[in-house]
DNA sequence: TTGAAAGCGCTAACAG
DNA sequence: CTGTTAGCGCTTTCAA
């Protein structure tokens, strides 16, 4: 059932039952409640691709999934943020489009979604320090919203972010509370934005008390699962002292961390302690609130629901400024914590 | 740049310019050349709206999401599986639709999609016993690929799963061979299909040795971490003999669980052995292969560009029949196990 | 081997 | 308040 065939059962013009259809004000209550009537009866749903051409809008958003080239890892939390981002585009009659692109390919990538005309605006994921792809899009004139910031770049831009630096600095301060003073520290890649931001609330929190950030206790790579058991094991069989804590940038990392403690034969949250990026904790509750996590599950869901919503407020509204969201890292209850064993 | 301005920069009609840039045979080649030649330099694309309304082809193809509407989950797998047919797609000149929809409004989305024609098939994720999904697209005439199977569905449908029962016998039997008669199964929801055919697994190994399964130390619920912990916790503290080995449906479920093992100040590998639906566990090797498990997100990539090329085959060569690609569990090294211990 | 013209399904001036 | 007409950018007869 089309437009035509539609406006031919009602004997009216095409026009008048797109406008009936479309809330124009001009139209007889009267018409209007008929046309909607037969359009519900017949299921009439206007054709996204005639409409969208001739409107010029796509009434799509498009999210681009960068997958690193070396490890072809998806980002986990990349299915919340879809989840949240996918809430709001079906409240506003906005389709998703995926692209799941190779980073060297990126920037093609842009260039064609903005010149085959699918997407009205763009979500930009897994930011870089001074990310080119920002700097692009703007060229580009392509509403965009970034999910991280970029430091280093230039013009203001609209992003959503998580309070990476404060999480990571209390989730530090409590390790630091609990009496331990060799905390190690594996992060994600420092070529991304909130790896560095990370970095940067754990060696604040160590200064606070006067601590010199230690490198043997600190790595930074993709978050694997065997970045998380190689970097354990060999941390814990260096010279010198073990690190009596773990602070790990990833669910991931952590899993694969957990198993070279078990493997050396230590126990968790006495021998040594484990902070991690995680979520649901709460079923762990035991009176104690100890602020954790950043971009727990559902707070990664709410962060798309931001951004989503952010960026159609750009692209139906394009003179408004930027925006620029900071959401208060959550606090979770939970980790396998435990007071620093005393050294003998 | 549009295809008018192309032709009027070439001298040329549309048509001579869209045929050459099309392949279409009846073209000059020396014309042709000249033409592919001007659209590079001019960063001539199509727009695909244009096109797909010309043509009645959207070129793009839909997944539906199923959120639960009791935990609003996402199946973690599904980024990989995202990525994976995101390969195809790329390859194939096809854009992927994306609905995130809760379960109740799933009917809904699927004739929304149809009547706005923006996608020329659909991937069904998360499918359950008899699910009513696959009949309604039978119906609708939309392409259709299944993750996973349904069973119950009368009629022949196209699918590609991985083989989950035959995984968790297997797993089962690593855990039997060590010796464990006390196995706890924390399984997945068993309204989705492939949650009844891993338990299928499990009875299988059993029964093999001439066990009987006990619903005491079986459950089934959303694949949450809380799920793990809850269940473990209780099962280590029920009268009777305690479970010496875990068999769990999915890696966050065991983070939960483990996590239950530690308080219970138990050692993994020794007091307790836990294998699960894990990956990238190739690190962990030891000389020694024992066969676990199914979905590993490589795995699961693989079935996405599977599905992805099942599917453009359907809807390319519409009177293929169905496709159904049945991909044998990989063999994964690791898991932290050990021998039962002996009962005192 | 090329081009003119119609049409995919819809919206948006412009008239009335 | 309603209708006529043109056109969004492309493909596809049909004719030359």
């Amino acid at each position: 059932m089309n437009l035509k065939e539609l406006s031919q059962k009602l004997g009216l013009s095409q026009t008048t039952v797109s406008r009936a259809l479309n809330g124009y004000p001009e139209v007889n209550e009267a018409t209007r409640a008929r046309v909607l009537d037969a359009a519900r009866r017949y299921h009439y749903r206007p054709n996204t691709r005639a409409k969208s051409l001739a409107t010029g809008r796509a009434m799509a958003i498009g999210h681009i999934i960068p997958i690193s080239t070396r490890h072809e890892i998806v980002n986990p939390v990349f299915s919340d943020f879809i989840a949240g981002a996918g809430e709001v585009y079906a409240r506003s009659g906005y389709d998703m489009l995926l692209s799941v692109v190779s980073d060297a390919a990126e920037e093609r990538a842009y260039r064609e979604l903005r010149a085959k005309g699918s997407v009205d605006g763009v979500i930009v994921h897994g930011p870089k320090l001074a990310d080119p792809r920002i700097p692009l899009l703007a060229g580009l004139d392509l509403p965009h919203v970034v999910h991280g910031r970029a430091t280093g770049t230039d013009a203001p831009y609209s992003w959503v972010d998580v309070n990476n630096r404060r999480a990571f600095q209390r989730a530090t301060e409590l390790l630091l509370d609990l009496g331990h003073r060799r905390i190690a520290f594996l992060n994600g890649l420092e070529t991304m934005d909130f790896a560095v931001r990370r970095r940067h609330g754990y060696e604040a929190a160590l200064a606070a008390r006067g601590l010199a950030a230690d490198p043997a206790l600190m790595r930074s790579e993709e978050m694997t699962e065997a970045y998380g058991y190689r970097s354990a094991r060999a941390m814990l069989a260096q010279a010198g002292p073990r690190p009596t804590a773990f602070l790990a940038s990833s669910l991931i990392t952590a899993i694969g961390l957990r198993r070279a403690i078990e493997e050396a034969g230590l126990r968790m949250g006495r021998d040594v302690s484990v902070v991690t990026h995680d979520d649901e904790l709460s079923y762990l509750a035991n009176g104690e609130e100890v602020p954790i996590f950043t971009a727990t599950r559902s707070s990664v869901r709410e962060a798309g629901r931001r951004a989503a919503a952010a960026l159609i407020g750009l692209i139906e509204a394009p003179d408004s400024g930027p925006a620029q969201d900071l959401m208060e890292a959550q606090l979770v209850i939970g980790g396998s914590t435990g007071p620093a064993p005393t050294e003998d």
